[in-house]
Order: C-alpha cells, then sequence, then structure tokens
RNA sequence: GGGGAAGUGGCGAAAUCGGCAGACGCAUCGGACUUAAAAUCCGAAGGCCGCAAGGCCGUGCGGGUUCGACCCCCGCCUUCCCCA
C-alpha cells in the first residue's frame, strides 16, 4: 500500500541534503568548486533571533527566495544562499534584565530554536556558513572594519541630545520611548546632551543618492531614500546679533524671500541661545528650553499642532538692508519646530511663504510681508493666505521682477560678492549616532589616553572582547555597563605602553548587518573579514529580499559601510546589493467583541459562518492585523508542518498570493495545497498498489508517440512551464502553482497517456516549492541522484502553438459573441464570421469603424 | 505631520501592451461511490430579472480620456506600513 505521507519522507530528504552536502556553496579555493558556472547570491535579511520564535509570517521571504535559489541550482548556477544570526541588541539585554539569564545564554538558545525551525521547513541553505554577530569570531571584523571608517575620518564624538529616563536611570533608544514616555513603565523621559560615536555618513549623501540609480529595487523604496536623504539647494546666510560678536548663520531653501524675512527662529538647543536672552525673558525661556526637551523630534516637527516659541528679547540684522534700517531689525525668537541637527540649528522666518512661519507669526502677531507676487489665478497674501510657491519678487531692491529660480541664483550671487553668504546643499540625512551605553553589543576598539587623545586598539589587537559581566544593568548615572568592569578598562596602549581606558560604550543594533552579506562570502576566514577571492567571485547579492520595513534605515546603512569598503579598496562594486525585493507582510485574522476588545483567536468558533466567542457564542467581528504574539494571534510554522507536512506548508505560503504583497494568514485554506501534493502523488503512485509507481511511468514502459492524449498532456506541460518560467520574473509563484494545479486537472483523466519523460519534466518544475514530494516521486521513477540536480525543465515552443483561435467579438465594447477561427484566417474571413457571429446587434446599424486586433478581439463601432 | 503601499465574488486571489473580469484554490451547494460516514470523483456558483433563451448591473467613490479602462489622468474615501 501506498498512500501520501509526508512524515515518512521529508524529514528523510532534509537528512540527506543535509549528508551529501547537496546545497554546499563551493567558493574559490575549495575543493570541487567550478569556476566556469555563473554564480548567484540569493540573500534573505538575517533575522534577530527572538526568544518568540519563527511565525509563518517570517517564513514567507524565506521559502520565497528557497523556491530561487533552488530552481537557480537546476539552472546550472553556482548558489550562495546563507543564513545567519544579527544577535547583537536591545530585546536580548531586557529579557536578560528582566530574567536574570545572561544574554550570552538566551542568545544560544534562541539561534538553536531558530536553526531548528528553519530546518524544518527544507529550506536549502548552506548551513556550513552560517553566522553569529554577537560571536567574537565575527564582531572581531566588525571593530576592524570600524577602525576602517575611524581611520578614514568617519567616525567622531559629539554631544547630542539622547533620551533620558530620570526613574529608570538609563539612556533609551529612540524606539523605547513612545510620546515622551519610556516604554517600559510608562515614566517621563527627556532628551539631555551626551557625549556619542557619530559616523558621519553625511559624508556620502551624494553618492548613496546618485547611486540608486543604478540599482534594480523597487521605485518605492528608492524614493524613500531618496526623501530620507533629503537633498535640498539653497543658501547660508549670516545676520549679525546685536551687542554679540558672533553671527547667526542660517540655511534657506528660498534666498529669494530674504527680503521678506521678519524673525530668526534658533533651535532650542542652539548654542547662542542662553548667550543672548536678556534677563526678563529668562524665566520663560527656561521653562521653555524644559518643555522642549521632553518631547520627540515627530511631536516639535509635527504641522498639525500649535506652534509654539519664546522671544530671547534680542535682534538681528538681516542683511540685505542697510545698517538702521528698521525693515532689516529682526527679533530672535526659540522655538522647538527648529531642530539643532538640521540645516544649521537656526532659521530666517519668511511668514508671508512659509507655511510653519506663517502660522508661527499669527501665533505672535509677528510681521508678514509680501515678496513673492503669487501667479495669475493663484491665491497669494492679498488674499490673507500664505504663498509657498513660484511667482514674481516683489519688495526686494535687487531682484524686483525676477521669476523665483532666477531670484534665488541672483540672490546667492549677491550675497556672495559682499561676503554676507553663500549657496549650500544640505541634506536631511544626519550623521549616524553609533553608540549606546549598553552591554549587549561590540565594544569599540579605541583606547582614551590620559591626555586626553583617542587611539585605535592596532589590528593586530584585536579583538576587544566583550567581559563577561553578571550585572549589566545601566548604571543610575547614565555610564555604561562597561565602565564597571575595571580590570577590562583599564590598560595599556600597546603601542606606546602608556596607561590607557577603554572605551565603555558598545555600536548600535545595525553594527552587525552592516557587512554580513560579506562575511558569508568566506565567514570561517580568521585572517581578514573576508578573502579578496571569496568577495571578488560572489559579490554583489544578486537578490536581497526582506521586509520592506528597511527599506530606509538598515539598507542606508549597509550601503553606506560598503561604500566605504569600496573606497579602501576591500570590496570591488560600489552597492552591495544587485536587486532588492520586498516581501509583504503576512497579516492575520483576529476578532473583536462589540466593544472592540480582542479576543484571542482560541477562543473563537465558526458557528453559521459567523465567529463567535466560544463560551458564549457572542458575535464577533473579524479584522485582518499584523501578527503578533500580543494579539494572540501567531501561527508557528512547526505546527502547521506537524498537521499538513512540509511541502503543503510551503505551496501554501507561496499560493496565498503574490510575494510582495501582504495578505491574511488562513490555516482554513491550507488543505486545498494539502490535496494538491495529494493528487500529484496519484498521478505517480497507486495507492491501493504495491508498486513504487504508476505502470506507465515505469523504465521499461512502451514509447508513447506524441500524439492524442499524450499530445494534450504535451501541450499542457508546455503552458505549465511557460507560465512557472514566467512567474519567477514576477515573483508571483502563486500563478505557478494554480498553472500546475490546472495541469493535474487537464492530466488527472488521461493519465495513462503520460510519458516518463512528462512525468519527470512536470517533478523538475514542482521541486523547486515542494522539493521532499518531488525527490521522493523522482526516486521512485527509479531515477538516480537527486532532482535538486536535474536541469529546470523548459517550455518548447511548438507545443505552446494553437491551431484554432478563438476570437471574442464586441459591439460597442461590449461582448457580443465570439468566434473560433483557423489559425491562418486571413483579417477579412474573421471580420466576415464576426458579423455574422453578432448579426442581431448590428441589425438597422451603421458599423461606422471596424477594430481588429491581431489574433485577440474583434470591436464593430456602430451609429443608428 | 511627512513618506511609502494597497482597495476586484462569502474568503485568498487571476487577468503579457488599454482588449473575453473573476483562472487556480478555500468555504458553500448538488450528484456519484458507500449499509453509513470519511476520503475520492463529477458538477453548480459575482449580483439582479427570467422557466429558459437572454438581458441589465458589476474591479472603493465621483469625474475624465478612449471604439474599448481593474489597467491611463484629475479629485475624494478607507485600510496598512515606516519615521535614526
Amino acid at each position: 500500500m501506498n498512500p501520501y505521507r509526508p512524515q515518512d519522507f521529508e524529514s528523510r530528504w532534509q537528512a540527506f541534503w543535509e549528508a551529501e552536502g547537496l546545497h554546499r556553496a563551493l567558493g574559490p579555493g575549495e575543493p570541487g568548486f567550478d569556476p566556469s558556472r555563473p554564480k548567484y547570491y540569493v540573500l534573505d535579511m538575517f533575522p534577530y533571533p527572538s526568544g518568540s520564535g519563527l511565525h509563518v509570517g517570517h517564513a514567507l521571504g524565506y521559502v520565497g527566495t528557497d523556491v530561487v535559489a533552488r530552481k537557480k541550482r537546476m539552472e546550472g548556477f553556482n548558489v550562495l544562499h546563507p543564513m545567519g544570526w544579527d544577535a547583537f541588541g536591545l530585546p536580548a539585554e531586557q529579557y536578560a534584565i528582566q530574567t536574570g539569564k545572561h544574554p550570552r545564554a538566551t542568545t544560544d538558545e534562541n539561534t538553536a530554536n531558530f536553526r531548528q525551525q528553519l530546518k524544518k521547513i527544507g529550506l536549502s541553505y548552506d548551513w556550513s556558513r552560517e553566522i553569529d554577530t554577537s560571536h567574537v569570531s565575527y564582531y572581531r571584523w566588525t571593530q576592524w572594519l570600524f577602525a576602517r571608517l575611524y581611520e578614514r575620518g568617519l567616525a567622531y564624538r559629539a554631544e547630542v541630545p539622547v533620551w533620558w529616563c530620570e526613574e529608570l536611570k538609563t539612556v533609551l533608544a529612540n524606539e523605547e520611548v513612545i510620546n515622551g514616555r519610556s516604554e517600559r513603565g510608562n515614566h517621563p523621559c527627556v532628551r539631555r546632551p551626551l557625549k556619542q560615536w557619530m559616523l558621519k555618513i553625511t559624508a556620502y549623501a551624494e553618492r548613496l543618492l546618485d547611486d540608486l540609480d543604478t540599482l534594480d529595487w523597487p521605485e518605492s523604496i528608492k524614493i524613500q531614500q531618496r526623501e530620507w536623504i533629503g537633498r535640498s539647494e539653497g543658501a547660508e546666510v549670516r545676520f549679525a546679533v546685536e551687542g554679540e560678536p558672533e553671527p547667526v548663520t542660517v540655511f534657506t531653501t528660498r534666498p529669494d524671500t530674504l527680503w521678506g524675512a521678519t524673525f530668526l527662529v534658533l533651535a532650542p538647543e542652539h548654542a547662542l541661545v542662553k548667550r543672548i536672552t536678556s534677563a526678563a525673558q529668562r524665566p520663560a525661556l527656561e521653562a521653555y528650553l524644559a518643555a522642549a526637551a521632553s518631547k520627540s523630534e515627530l511631536d516639535r516637527t509635527d504641522a498639525s499642532k500649535q506652534k509654539t516659541g519664546v522671544f530671547t528679547g534680542a535682534y538681528a540684522h538681516n542683511p540685505v538692508f542697510e545698517k538702521g534700517d528698521p525693515r532689516g531689525r529682526v527679533p530672535i525668537w526659540v522655538a522647538d519646530y527648529v531642530l539643532a541637527q538640521y540645516g544649521t540649528g537656526a532659521i530666517m522666518s519668511v511668514p508671508g511663504h512659509d507655511q510653519r512661519d506663517f502660522e508661527f507669526a499669527q501665533a505672535f502677531a509677528l510681521e508678514i510681508r509680501e515678496v513673492v507676487r503669487a501667479p495669475q489665478g493663484e491665491k497669494g497674501l492679498a488674499d490673507g493666505v500664505c504663498f509657498t510657491g513660484e511667482g514674481t519678487a516683489v519688495n526686494s531692491g535687487p531682484i524686483d521682477g525676477l521669476a523665483t529660480a532666477e531670484a534665488k541664483t541672483r540672490t546667492c550671487a549677491w550675497l556672495e560678492e559682499r561676503s554676507l553668504g553663500k549657496a549650500r546643499v544640505t541634506y536631511k540625512l544626519r550623521d549616524w549616532l553609533f553608540s549606546r551605553q549598553r552591554y549587549w553589543g561590540e565594544p569599540f576598539p579605541l583606547l582614551h589616553l590620559e591626555d586626553g587623545s583617542v587611539v585605535r586598539v592596532p589590528d593586530e589587537f584585536l579583538p576587544v572582547e566583550l567581559p563577561v559581566m553578571d550585572d549589566f544593568k545601566p548604571a543610575s548615572d547614565g555610564s555604561a555597563p562597561l565602565a564597571r568592569a575595571k580590570d577590562w578598562v583599564v590598560t595599556i596602549d600597546p603601542r606606546t605602553r602608556k596607561p590607557a581606558r577603554r572605551d565603555t560604550d558598545t555600536m548600535p543594533g545595525w553594527a552587525g548587518s552592516c557587512w554580513y552579506w560579506l562575511r558569508f562570502m568566506d565567514p570561517h576566514d580568521s585572517k581578514a573579514a573576508f578573502s579578496k577571492e571569496a568577495e571578488q567571485y560572489w559579490g554583489p547579492v544578486d537578490l536581497y529580499v526582506g521586509g520592506a520595513a528597511h527599506a530606509v534605515m538598515h539598507l542606508l546603512y549597509a550601503r553606506f559601510w560598503h561604500k566605504v569598503f569600496f573606497d579602501a579598496g576591500l570590496v570591488h562594486t560600489s552597492e552591495p546589493f544587485q536587486k532588492l525585493y520586498n516581501q509583504g507582510m503576512v497579516t492575520a485574522f483576529a476578532y473583536e467583541d462589540a466593544t472592540g476588545r480582542l479576543i484571542a483567536s482560541d477562543e473563537v468558533e465558526w458557528q453559521a459562518e459567523k465567529p463567535v466567542r466560544k463560551p458564549d457564542g457572542e458575535p464577533l467581528k473579524q479584522i485582518v492585523t499584523k501578527m503578533a504574539k500580543s494579539l494572540k494571534n501567531v501561527v508557528n510554522p512547526d505546527d502547521i508542518i506537524g498537521e499538513y507536512g512540509c511541502d503543503a506548508f510551503r505551496l501554501y505560503e507561496m499560493f496565498m498570493g503574490p510575494l510582495d504583497e501582504s495578505k491574511p494568514w488562513n490555516t482554513r485554506d491550507i488543505p486545498g495545497c494539502r490535496r494538491f501534493v495529494e493528487r500529484v502523488w496519484r498521478l505517480f503512485v497507486d495507492p491501493e498498489a504495491e508498486a513504487s509507481v504508476r505502470e506507465s511511468f515505469a523504465r521499461d514502459a512502451a514509447e508513447k508517440p506524441i500524439e492524442g492524449d499524450t499530445l494534450a498532456a504535451e501541450r499542457a506541460l508546455a503552458r505549465t512551464l511557460r507560465k512557472t518560467e514566467e512567474s519567477f520574473r514576477h515573483f508571483n509563484f502563486n500563478t505557478a502553482i494554480a498553472a500546475m494545479m490546472t495541469f493535474l486537472n487537464e492530466v488527472g483523466p488521461i493519465q495513462a497517456s503520460l510519458t516518463r519523460s512528462q512525468g519527470l519534466r512536470f517533478l523538475a518544475c514542482l521541486a523547486p516549492f515542494a522539493p521532499h514530494i518531488a525527490e521522493e516521486l523522482w526516486q521512485r521513477m527509479g531515477e538516480s541522484g537527486s532532482v535538486t540536480r536535474t536541469a529546470w525543465p523548459l517550455a518548447e515552443a511548438r507545443y505552446l502553438e494553437l491551431d484554432e483561435l478563438e476570437i471574442p467579438v464586441q459591439v460597442l465594447g461590449k461582448l457580443r459573441g465570439k468566434i473560433t477561427v483557423p489559425k491562418a484566417a486571413s483579417r477579412a474571413e474573421i471580420e466576415r464570421g464576426a458579423r455574422a457571429a453578432v448579426a442581431p446587434h448590428l441589425e438597422g446599424k451603421e458599423v461606422v469603424k471596424t477594430i481588429y486586433v491581431e489574433g485577440r478581439l474583434v470591436n464593430f463601432v456602430v451609429r443608428g
């Protein structure tokens, strides 16, 4: 008896692949490496191994890349498809502080769990290349690469505001602060300046922007990155401050509106604020600064919020006016909608032509002056609205009458001639805050000498190992936990033998993911981060797949590091990821009662097609949300695989819809995929018989001529192969699976007419999606080796051609009939047939025009 | 607030270039097989009207372009994602 029992063979094939090393990616220098084959590097964004394990949403992208990797191998590529762990970071540390377990221990437990879960999904990773960013064998090279940035002057220290929670006595990361309160405990937080390591990503802003054009990435991601980098052209203008030697420098994108600047606004953190504030204004100002410190940048710049600010009591001089001209005397205000890190931390306010300045001026009764006349037909200042568009300069001395674009360049020239300012390009992108006062991260390979200077730990003395500590809570004075590892901190500079103290900050969670694709190319190298040969062969990543959630930060940081490596001659391409693809989010149904309260899905049952709560039958509303532990709607792949088998699970993941779309998981739909694999099984195997495969597929079965049902099957197979091939171009594997289902529907009734070759080609086509059943049937067919090593089957053009065409016939764009014509029919014949087919609809009407789309459609345009 | 996506049957979805809307699957209903059930196989099915033939309406809403619009343009509405 031969029923389909996946539990009997799925783990056996997984063990076989591993034992045979079928997914090992052999690289340069390894025995058996074949350099004549083309390479393909397909990479998943590696996961942070959280304690809650994988859910079916994570698996979506992994199955997607696995399908691609398996097909590429069948096409003869050397495929690099690795997996590892982005294991440093805050959550592990947080969890450790709560439970008292060391993050090393919990991280190892979590990665073991993830590895075992991933292996059950039958993913064809080369596990010999597994990496863990929190292992010293990895992070010593993170430190080494950081040193390359450092020696190029791209790392520096600066006082920047960071979130501080007085109640918790700790520095918090941005993501730990919500609406000015700590995520844990809901305590108030403030931003206070602290010395931090910064990376000078702004030095690469122009290249990060320009090189986007060379990448095969989704346009939406490119737009988001461009937006993030935020290039803007404008001018820097110096305003002299009354009674101060230092001028205030402002940046503006609209130098043409300089004549309309009626006040200045400084960011609360601006260095000049405290110096210039008058005694009378000081109390109000102090109160304002304290309030601003507790707001996030998001709140501060939220345009919908009421504008707040306070006058400093000081005045500046607008340099476009003569000394003594009352129009040039402008008050200096402080407002939190101006950010210290953007531009110069100070703006000139032109309330007539900037919406935020307009609202601010209205709120505080400041002067509004028109300097740009709106074009005919548009509402301008004369109509009482702020005009922010382009128009004609007025009340602006030397640039009066000029159009905005011309007025801008003329103003810049005017300023430069008089040394009052200059044209400048700025970016919204800011330098990257690269240090944390936390334990679970990479230590900086830096030493502080007694004279206050900072030196690198020489490369040959790397790694700087993270000391083992039992108490790694942040200290109450905001200093880093590593500062308490006294024996570790106190050291000597190996170069000068002078006493030194180690830097006690650690790198942020992003650090390890800034180069991991390079380590995968050569993961066990103890002499270098990666060998030149390996990088030369495998780089760049051909296909990078991950969630759109990382559209900006991770991808921008990774590109930045890679460009630095390129400049340092470490890599041969200036971009790391040639093609990027974002898998969609897998959402899940959740249920809420009449009051909107969420009900866990295991408390829900279905009665008469309606969801109700189990104990009392109260009707519930089905909603779609993300999968989250807190919503109790998480589905674990282990459970699904246990019940339906791995192949059915993989097929369902791909059958749900196009890879890039977000779609709800519905376990109720899986039986359809399970039935599909069972039907595949029965196509090849008679479950009632002892034979390993049906007679018609046996090795010694008589050769069948390609005619009749066999020809029909050949054509059906050709259509399936074509559709599958196409699905790899669009990453909509749901249509490939649908095509294979259609194939089964078509050949089911004529099973006995199928040839062995047709059966084998179908299995090869199925193999990337459902590799276990493909292997099992491949073996039962008596084929030697693994289906993963057979050639990818292609459709033969001659079996895709049809003898007859069915052509829809429309009248005035409405479908009124269909005709079937021989492939060779002439246009005249087709038109004649079409007229006949829709004759009743043409009755008494005049055909004005006949539209014929070659082989596709006829449309009669009629009148009367 | 800014930025990015997406809205098609009861549900997941499909539809080369602007050319037959709803392939494939789930759930549902009917039939066959069965003592019965499960499994399997065959069939029905967007909505409305109709015994039927057939007709009308239908891709979030309102306009537009076109012989023809899920697809292109303009304006709305709703939902989801991201913000160092």
